[in-house]
DNA sequence: CGTCTAGTTCTGTTGTAGCCGAACTAAGTG
DNA sequence: CACTTAGTTCGGCTACAACAGAACTAGACG
C-alpha cells in the first residue's frame, strides 16, 4: 500500500483514539496524531501543522497551547531560528499522567472505605468492603507497574540524551 | 464531621472524578456516584434518584439509559413491584472495559511498529522504535495484571452470588 | 527604521451537549 | 375499565466547545 496514505490512515486512527480516550478536541488529536506518527525524532514546526492539517493559524496554535499545558507534547529550539519544533511529550511523561490517575482513585477509595467503616450494618455491605479493598489493590499493582516503567523509560530517556 | 454531609461529598468527589476521567455528562456522574457510595447493596430506585439529584424525571431517565448503554451500571427487578433498583455494575464489568483500552491501544501501537519498519532512516528513529516497543510491553503487562484481576472477581462475585 | 517572519489574541460563528417540561406509554390495582 | 404508578419520548432552550478570520505583537535582518 501507499506510504503517504497509510499514515494518513495512522494519523487518523490515532486522532480518533485521543479523542475518545483522552477527550481531547478534534485537531489537538490530529496534531498529536501527527507529531507521534512523524514527529519523533526532529519535530514539526507550526508551519507545517498548519499546512498538514488545513487548518487555521488561530486553531493550531489553540491546539498546540491546549496540548503544552495538557503536557502532552514539548517543543525545542535551535538558536538563530525563531520557529519552534514540536514533538510528542516522551514516554515518562505520559506515564506519570496516569500515574496522577492511579494516585487519585486510590486516594477516593480510601475515602469510600473510609464512609463505609462507619456505616456498614450488613453482611452484604461487609462483603462489599472486600471488593473495594480488593480493587484498590488491583489499582496500587498498576501503580507500582506503572512506577517500574517509568524508571526504565527514564534510563533510556538519559542514555538517549548523552548520545544526541 | 456529619454523615450525611460526608456523604455528600464523596458522592460529588466521585462525581468530578467521573467526569474528568470518563467523560461523563455531570448528572450521570453524579447518579453513578451515589449508586457506588449508597446503592451497591440494595440498589436504589429510579424516583430516589430524581429526588436526590433534584434533577427532572426525563434527565434521570436519559442519564441512567446512558449509564446502562455504557456497562457502567445494571438494574434489578422484584417480582410485584414495578421500580427498577439500579445499582453500580460489579468490578469484574468496569475492568473489563480497561481491558478493551488496553488492547485497542496494543492494535494502535502494532500499526505504528509496522509503519515505522517501512520508513527508519536513521539511527534515532530506531531508537525511538525500541521505546514503542518498550511502551507496548507495559501495556502488555498491564492487560495481564488486568485478566488477573477480573478472574479474581469473577470468582468473588461468583461465591456472593450462591450465597445472595 | 521599515519589513519580513512566527506566532498570538480577539471577536465572532456554528453545532451540539446537557438539561428541562409536558405529553405520552405501559403495567399493575381496585 | 377508570386510575394510579413508573418510566420514556419529544421538542425546545441555553451554554459552551471548537474552529475561523483578521488584527495584532515580538523578534530578526538588512
Amino acid at each position: 500500500m501507499d506510504i503517504a496514505k497509510q499514515k494518513e490512515q495512522l494519523i487518523e486512527t490515532f486522532g480518533v483514539h485521543f479523542e475518545t480516550l483522552y477527550n481531547l478536541p478534534p485537531l489537538g488529536s490530529r496534531i498529536l496524531g501527527s507529531l507521534i506518527v512523524d514527529g519523533c525524532h526532529k519535530g514539526i514546526t507550526f508551519e507545517e501543522l498548519v499546512e498538514r492539517t488545513t487548518a487555521s493559524k488561530s486553531s493550531v496554535s489553540t491546539s498546540l497551547n491546549l496540548l503544552l499545558k495538557l503536557g502532552r507534547i514539548t517543543y525545542y529550539t535551535v538558536p538563530g531560528d525563531r520557529k519552534k519544533y514540536y514533538k510528542p511529550a516522551p514516554f515518562s511523561n505520559r506515564l506519570a499522567n496516569y500515574l496522577n490517575v492511579m494516585h487519585a482513585e486510590k486516594e477516593i477509595l480510601s475515602e469510600l472505605l473510609n464512609y463505609r467503616e462507619q456505616t456498614v450494618s450488613c453482611p452484604e455491605e461487609n462483603r462489599n468492603m472486600e471488593n473495594i479493598k480488593a480493587y484498590r489493590t488491583h489499582v496500587h499493582e498498576v501503580e507500582e507497574l506503572l512506577k517500574k516503567t517509568i524508571q526504565k523509560f527514564k534510563e533510556i530517556e538519559h542514555i538517549n540524551h548523552k548520545n544526541a
